[in-house]
DNA sequence: CTAGAGTTTTATCAAACAGTCAAGAATTTC
DNA sequence: GAAATTCTTGACTGTTTGATAAAACTCTAG
């Protein structure tokens, strides 16, 4: 009998091998080509498998897809999950940025296959977006305009901050080709690293406006 | 003869009519799809014309793709060029941002054509990426540093600021599809537009921490 | 109005690709 | 250790897709 990743029952060793070898080699391709760039004999190749015994663990090219979005929407979504509403605001945000910066340092690869599949309408996943990230959405949204009507944080729309701290984050491992060109290579990923934190602490927490204000009263250019 | 799209030459208007219909419809496909997933059938359907006709026109998929690449980025650098160095350092940002806003709202199709391209590790414009976007980020970033050395915005790393007014003005074109999950169909594309304006405003000048300064003084609000 | 340049289409091709099948090899179960 | 089950593979199928050839048609300059 054949035994599908789909369905639920034991799996047996080779099982659990094969599908684990499967998956980490089709997000390296999807992550890299998308859906309809990524090619079967492509992920059987990098799993070091045959095509025909690739497709006996999972029937089609979605399958190996749908699969690997479950997985990976969970962990996704785990450093906003651990906001926690009874701690400090601005540290609980700090915290927060800083995670999401860490999940684009270290799973670049997932972060451009979930870009890849929202740039395209999101059409595989839409139903997933909605039952599990917008409800997660809605009560952070609401644990952030508790602290802003305390006056503990600044007051602004705290689904379109959630949203900036999203991109300017992933931002490091979706858009690392331009990031890697306009930074040249002076400085090592870890630098890099170091750096955006560095910048988007200041940015969420103080903005551009200067702190201390040492020219008060009309303010003349000088030059 | 043949009359290339690549070749420097008198266009007929018949040629001008056409590719300027080719490169809407490869848009529009290539943006949705990525260069892999749009297919030359369904670009030349989506022109109104037969696929060998389309290819009389560019030879290969890829010189499509070329074209409208090339078209845009000069476009899509525009609004970092405007950045006047001579301008009020805020005001000067405030507009750049709302300049990017208006494009990711105006232009998604080709925000989302080049994420795609960047995502995959823009093999086809690594060049033009160094040659075009490289210096002018160089070029923008001694400018804020001059703000910054003057006491006129925080001190933070230019290069980081320019990618996060990227990564957040372009996120509402680049993840339209999970945004409108998120903010549900309660608002329209245009009172989106105006509340991810007014956020970024506070988030790029204020950030997140309370405002301890009152508003006194002769200081007047200059924008 | 016509010759030649420019444009469009029909027919076609080869490669790439997702997915199937049946038979054989390996592993587990009793 | 034999039977049952699970796993693997080579050969294959039908389709999609990028691209070409050449004939037929249209437009325009003179």
């Amino acid at each position: 009998m054949k035994a599908r990743a789909t369905e639920t029952q034991r799996k047996t060793r080779i099982q659990k091998e094969n599908e684990a070898r499967i998956l980490d080699a089709a997000l390296e391709s999807f992550s890299a080509h998308g859906f309809r760039g990524a090619t079967i004999d492509q992920i059987a190749d990098h799993a070091g498998m045959s095509k025909p015994n690739l497709l006996y663990y999972f029937r089609r090219k979605q399958d190996i897809y749908e699969a690997l979005i479950a997985r990976l929407l969970d962990t996704w979504l785990e450093p906003l999950r651990e906001l926690n509403p009874a701690g400090d605001p601005l540290p609980e945000l700090r915290s927060y940025i800083r995670r999401k910066l860490e999940m684009a340092r270290d799973f670049p690869r997932e972060s451009r296959l979930f870009a890849n599949e929202i740039l395209q309408g999101a059409p595989r996943i839409k139903r997933l977006l909605e039952s599990d990230l917008k409800p997660l959405v809605d009560e952070k949204a609401e644990v952030l305009r508790g602290w802003m009507k305390a006056g503990q944080i600044n007051s602004v729309d705290p689904r379109h901050l959630i949203f900036s701290i999203w991109s300017t984050t992933q931002h490091y491992a979706d858009f690392d080709a331009q990031v890697q060109v306009v930074l040249g290579p002076d400085r090592g990923a870890e630098g890099r690293f170091e750096d955006a934190a560095r910048y988007l602490e200041t940015l969420f927490l103080d903005g551009l406006r200067p702190q201390v204000k040492p020219d008060s009263g009309p303010r003349v250019r000088s030059f």
